[in-house]
This record gives C-alpha cells, structure tokens and sequence, in this order.
DNA sequence: ATCCTATCCTGTAGGC
DNA sequence: TGCCTACAGGATAGGA
C-alpha cells in the first residue's frame, strides 16, 4: 500500500476570482501611500522596481482572465499578478491586526494612507508580479496566449470539439493547456471530467460530440459552483481573509484514491498524466467504446 | 507545429 | 525523537 502524497492547493480559476471579488470590495479608490518589497525575488519577477512604479497610484476594478489577476491601477498601467502555486493577497483595514509583522514570505507590502494594508504572500514564490502598461497587457508573453475564460464565454461542445481538433494529447491534459481554455487546474480537471463520465486518458480529438457535450456543461458548473463555494482549500490557497475555501465538501474524485467512488462504490484510482496527478473513478469513466484512442499524457 | 520533460520552490509526510 | 528524501504543482524554456 502507497500512501497517497500530499497535495496542494493551488490557485485556479474559482479560488483567484474569489480573491479578484473581494479585492473589488475594498481597495478599488485606494492609492498606494507606500510600497515596500522583501529581498526575495518571485520565480520570474524581480520585485526591486516595484515600490517606485506603485506609489502613489490607486487602484480600480480590478480584472480577471483565467488566473492571471488585472489590478488596474491609475495612470495607464496595471498590477499583473499571478498566484502560482501559493501566492495570497492579503487585506487589513486601519486598526485590524490580522496581519503578523512576522508572518513569513511576503514579498510586497502596500500602505494605503489611512492605515489600511494589502499584503502579497507567496511561500514557493512562483507567482508572479510586475507592473504592464495598460496598453501592452495584450502583448504581454503571459497574457497573450490565453484562450477565453470559461466563465466569460462559457464554452460550447462545438467550441471544445473545434479547439481540440487534431490535438492528441489528452483531454484531461487538454483541459490544463491555458491556451485552450483559460483557468482550470489540477483539481477542477479531475472534477469535470468525472462529472462528465469521460475517460481521462481519451485523445481531446477523439472525444465525440457526445462527449463534448458533457464536458462543457461541467467545465461552466463546476467552475461556478466553485467560485460559490469561495474555492477549494487543501493548505495553502487563503481568501483576502486568509480564509479557506469551502469547495473540499464537493470534490467527488480529487484526493480520494482508495476511497468508494461516491457515485457507484467503484474504487477512485489515482494515476499521473504529464507529470500530474488525475484522479477518477474507471468504472463511471469508461471509455465510449472498445478501441476508441488514448493518450499517454 | 506539436508534444514532452525538466526546472523552479518550499513545507510536509513518510521511512528509518 | 529527528534527520533525510521524495513529492506536490503553476508556467515556461528548450529539446525531440
């Protein structure tokens, strides 16, 4: 018996528009008093010009596309930020002591003038930060590539069918590609595709129209009940209240290896898939018929 | 062009 | 008890 290795959270779509809506509640209007970062450096991101290009600016609406967070800011340019792995942004009004002076790795630490304080906490450090003129966010690398956001144009069976044409890599590693679609993980890929009865080591362009048309219910479904939810905690994801999500209760195959599947008794099975863990149930998942094509990633 | 692997990073769990 | 190692996963660069 292997005991099944711990996971993490990690950000996905539902967890950074949970983050995205509350930081909509508090500090749209608030300008940047000062701006102060660690000596670290993110995965891809120096952080050392950043208090200069941030101080004295106040924030808007802040956006969303897939996971990629838009803190637009005045003056023409925005806050790109990527969780990564374990990035939170943290809020605190004037007088809340919810912020430990001595909590570790935080990165940047912003000063609203009255006292207020958004902080930007990433344990791994892959996430990422830097400041994009408003007018080149579209031709940033990260940006770019990005296929639509699920909850912005919910995807149809035909749109699915026609992005995955020809593809040969699996569909639950076809789920991950952010350009296809922009936002789902780890965790919601396992979900959809259990939800859908879909076999996750099928070819994406193999799957059939029928098949498609329940993925793409489930991908809008599953996305929403989750961002209802406020996203799923495992460790490390923390809402701007270091509050946990509250979509664990609702997973029916990720992180449940071993246990009864809880639509037939069958056993979860867990297996990797380009390097990452999948989780379903074989038999709800059958393949639609004998033969059909797989793939190995 | 498409696909695949290694890389980064840290906390935690498991083995001894 | 405590040390050591393996492992989890976002995006991305580079190789096949």
């Amino acid at each position: 018996m292997t005991a099944a290795p711990t996971l993490r959270a990690m950000p996905e779509l539902p967890e950074v528009e949970t983050v995205r809506r509350m930081l909509a509640a508090h500090v749209p209007g608030r300008r940047i008093a000062s701006a102060a970062v660690s000596r670290h450096r993110l995965r891809t991101t120096p952080l050392g010009t950043l208090p200069k290009q941030l101080e004295g600016r106040a924030f808007a609406e802040p956006r969303r596309t897939g996971k990629f967070l838009f803190l637009d800011l005045d003056g023409g340019v925005t806050l790109l930020s990527h969780l990564g792995m374990s990035g939170r942004w943290l809020f605190a009004h004037a007088g809340e002591a919810t912020l430990d002076p001595d909590m570790p790795h935080v990165h940047l630490k912003l000063d609203f003038g009255d006292g207020a304080r958004l902080w930007y906490q990433d344990i791994r450090r892959f996430g990422m930060l830097r400041v994009v003129p408003l007018d080149r966010l579209a031709n940033d690398p990260s940006v770019k590539l990005l296929g639509p956001d699920p909850l912005v144009e919910p995807p149809t069976a035909e749109s699915l069918r026609a992005s995955a044409k020809g593809s040969r890599v699996a569909v639950k590693t076809f789920l991950l590609d952010q350009r296809k679609l922009a936002g789902i993980g780890n965790i919601y890929a396992s979900e959809i595709l259990f939800r859908a009865a879909v076999d996750p080591r099928r070819a994406a362009g193999a799957l059939t129209l029928a098949e498609w048309t329940r993925v793409a219910p489930e991908i809008t479904t599953v996305l929403g009940d989750a961002v209802a939810r406020m996203g799923t905690t495992f460790s490390t994801y923390r809402t701007i209240w270091n509050e946990p999500g509250q979509y664990g209760d609702q997973l029916l195959v990720y992180d449940r290896p071993g246990e009864p599947c809880r639509r037939c008794g069958a056993e979860v099975k867990r297996f990797v898939q380009g390097g990452r863990a999948t989780f379903w149930c074989p038999s709800c998942q059958r393949g639609a018929g004998k033969g059909r094509k797989r793939a190995q990633s």
